[in-house]
DNA sequence: CGACGTAAGGTTGGATCCAATATACAGTCG
DNA sequence: CGACTGTATATTGGATCCAACCTTACGTCG
């Protein structure tokens, strides 16, 4: 595996990578120098990575204080999903009346690799996949702000969709409704697609509202 | 004036007011060195900066070539005008519902700094009351993330206000919607208030696509 | 005369070192 | 006994220095 060309790029990376596993706990402050040391770098480009996931909200900042990493309530995670609901319905309707023969081959494929990983039982290449899967449907709408901003909303509550998908459940689930998506989107039929993915999430949001309340009791 | 607690927040502050100013031109290279020397500073803090500044989107960087100051195309500008609508209606209505006695009188108190300011034509100071108003309306809505992404769309257009306030016809006519939208902010008529919101944003693409056209003919 | 390779200079990326601030603990005073 | 203050320590903030990469100009070859 080839690291990546700049140091700050790995760290980033490495980063979003152990807030995710929980390795790095909510709330917990981020010591720059042992996190430096732990990663073979310097201080320099681990502040500079922070800085970055900062401004996207995954780690909070405080001067002369620390950063700490980001405690997502009840109520963040519900904002993010209206949040989401509101610039997917806006860019899938978009995209609808956008999208060409390339953009349904690329959706296309995406389907195959997520329902390929989930064969594989290969969560995190499931996830990888469902997020290119997902983006591939929005990227025709040609919108690059929204898509900054929707990327940052799915990097928030990544350690919840690692919960969501672990239940063989719900990656049925998953995979029976992209069937159903793709077919809007190749029929260019935005009000249907729209309308789906907004059910697609809603069941997410329904089933992380009870493995938190689980969470909370337990 | 008293400097901020740490350099890399008062770097930040001229960053975006040199970018505002123009005094960094769009598409300009930004050389760390010369400007962390305008600045008298190191360029450690101007690259803590920087990197807030490309998670904003306000600059755009690519290793080990540096940064240069994003050109917002006409295409930007309407995204982030549809992106502004979206997400600030959204804003309203909730807010509309929530919104207290105290939160009107922050409301009305920013309405008076933006008229005086305008009356002394001080346009600085108006750019900011205005800024100040339009998200004490929205604040009430109570959703952080949200304010954080508008935060980021409004940074984004702050060079082309300063254009439109330049105008005095369209400085008296933001005095006006003002006086409307804070009348349906104090009845609580959601429907009624991001309608007039909406208005108000519309007129102000309307002039920068006039201001865009003139700029490109001559 | 044009294009490619190469070398030199300049700019960014990263590491180390020093200063400034916050925190924790101990001692003292009310 | 509790609260406050002063000090020591740990951690972050910033400056300087070195390495890696990109850019550009020059020379050479086709």
């Amino acid at each position: 595996m080839p690291r990546p060309p700049t140091t700050q790029q790995f760290v980033l990376d490495e980063l979003r990578r152990a807030i995710l596993s929980r390795e790095l706990a909510p709330n917990q402050p981020i010591r720059q120098d042992s996190v430096a040391h732990e990663l073979g770098v310097s201080r320099v480009p681990l502040r500079e990575a922070l800085k970055t996931l900062e401004a996207e909200g995954q780690v909070v900042y405080r001067p002369h204080r620390g950063y700490t990493v980001a405690e997502l309530s009840l109520a963040d995670l519900l904002e993010v999903y209206r949040l989401r609901e509101l610039l997917e319905t806006e860019a899938s309707l978009v995209s609808a009346t956008k999208a060409d023969e390339r953009d349904s081959a690329t959706v296309r494929a995406e389907l195959r690799a997520v329902a390929e990983a989930a064969a594989n039982g290969d969560l995190v290449e499931m996830i990888a996949a469902n997020r290119r899967f997902h983006f591939a449907i929005l990227e025709p709408a040609d919108m690059p702000w929204l898509m900054r901003m929707v990327r940052t909303l799915w990097d928030t509550t990544d350690a919840y969709r690692a919960v969501y998908y672990n239940a063989p459940a719900n990656r049925s689930r998953v995979l029976e409704e992209h069937e159903a998506i793709v077919r809007a989107f190749e029929a260019r039929d935005g009000a249907e697609l729209a309308g789906l993915l907004q059910q697609h999430r809603e069941h997410a949001v329904a089933a992380l509202r009870a493995t938190l309340a689980d969470t909370a009791n337990g």
